[in-house]
DNA sequence: TTCATTTGACCTCG
DNA sequence: CGAGGTCAAATGAA
């Protein structure tokens, strides 16, 4: 940003980038037979990458407008479980590393969101388990001033696929119906939940103490399209914690790029770059045959400041440098595999990745 | 036997 | 130094 290029007009470019490589993938699919949910899906995404773009250009991007659309165009039916789904839930992006200088990074080099979830009691479904994946429990803490403990989760395959993501859950004091649900890091294993038995996830265990009748759920695997279902259903970009006059008017949260986000490496999700390559985790090949509603969720892969706009989630160098280094350190990472920038550089050539700075 | 959870100890950070 | 976060041994469930 400070080489001319802002990062704005990096994601700008990167967005128009996208959104025709989306276009030239559902040219693509438009002569298979693809189903026409995938089909749907990448025309969401176009539509999203251009709104966003126009967003960015200081246009009204109508990214309200966008996402209704792509509810309303989705043809998703509704789960069974919607029902039982959170009535409220607020998704908002911490600011972070606004005082990075002297941060851990280890701990805070990671991305970090907060998600509000309010839980229909009489369901005894909880709403944030419904994020796709499976957690494991590490940990729990009684925190002070707090009434509940709060629970820490991580990935189930933090060791086999050295996926970070992790997870907090803190039951609110005033409201014990409401959760919020902390995530650090997003994952990076290919979990594709078919052949994984469906573990009670974090909060269904939380439920099992707090609520001993959600017997029925217990065993509701999130099935990632009832997962993005969920997010386009519930997803609100809480902006009450943002610069509002700032960022309201950049900030696209277009619900189907959420999808390709993965681990540490969200920072260089399609909206900064190597659009044709970690978009290959929306490729036709990332929506597979086996699962063609299939689409992997990863709340939030954007960062706001208050600078306005879009900006990476790292500030320093040593950061960034550790971030790629966890990249190339996750073997295989199916869904997004950010062997960047030494594939983002074959991928697109005319892109201008020797800008200076953009990867340091 | 395997895997997830529990929980006290230890570590990190402010 | 205290609070929050993580580790890892013990325990339990399937």
């Amino acid at each position: 940003m400070e080489n001319g290029w802002s990062w704005e007009q990096k994601t700008l470019i990167n967005e128009l980038v996208q959104g025709m490589d989306l276009a030239k993938q559902l040219r693509v699919q438009l002569s298979t037979t693809s189903s026409t949910e995938t089909k749907e899906l990448l025309i969401q995404r176009i539509l999203a990458s251009y709104d966003k773009a126009l967003s960015i250009l200081g246009l009204s991007g109508g990214s309200v407008v966008q996402h209704q659309n792509i509810r309303a165009t989705s043809g998703v039916p509704e789960p069974a479980m919607s029902v039982d789904e959170s009535p409220r839930t607020d998704y908002f992006i911490e600011k972070e590393n606004e005082d990075n200088k002297c941060v851990s990074k280890k701990r805070k080099a990671l991305p970090k969101w907060t998600e509000q979830v309010r839980v229909n009691s009489e369901s005894g479904l909880e709403g944030p388990q419904e994020d796709g994946y499976n957690w494991r429990k590490y940990g729990q803490k009684d925190i002070l001033g707090a009434k509940y403990p709060r629970s820490y989760y991580r990935c189930t395959y933090r060791t086999t696929q050295n996926c970070w993501a992790t997870k907090q859950v803190q039951r609110s004091d005033d409201d014990s119906a409401l959760f919020q649900v902390t995530y650090r890091g997003t994952h990076t294993c290919s979990y594709v939940n078919q052949s994984v038995p469906p573990p009670a996830s974090s909060e269904e265990q939380e439920q099992k103490i707090n609520h001993s009748s959600n017997n029925n759920n217990q065993h509701q695997q999130p099935q990632p399209e009832q997962v993005l279902l969920h997010f386009r259903k519930s997803l609100r970009v809480n902006t009450e914690e943002l610069n509002s006059k700032e960022t309201a008017s950049t900030f696209s949260f277009p619900s189907t790029l959420f999808g390709c986000m993965n681990g540490d490496n969200y920072s260089f999700s399609p909206l900064m770059l190597d659009n044709n390559n970690s978009m290959g985790s929306f490729s036709p090949s990332y929506i597979s045959p086996e699962t063609p509603e299939s689409h992997y969720f990863s709340p939030l892969p954007y960062h706001m400041n208050n600078s306005g706009g879009i900006h990476p989630p790292y500030n320093s160098e040593s950061d960034i440098a550790e971030m790629i280094s966890a990249n190339t350190s996750a073997t295989n990472s199916p869904i997004l595999d950010l062997d960047f920038p030494l594939e983002s550089v074959e991928m697109d050539p005319n892109f201008p990745f020797d800008i200076p700075g953009l990867f340091k």
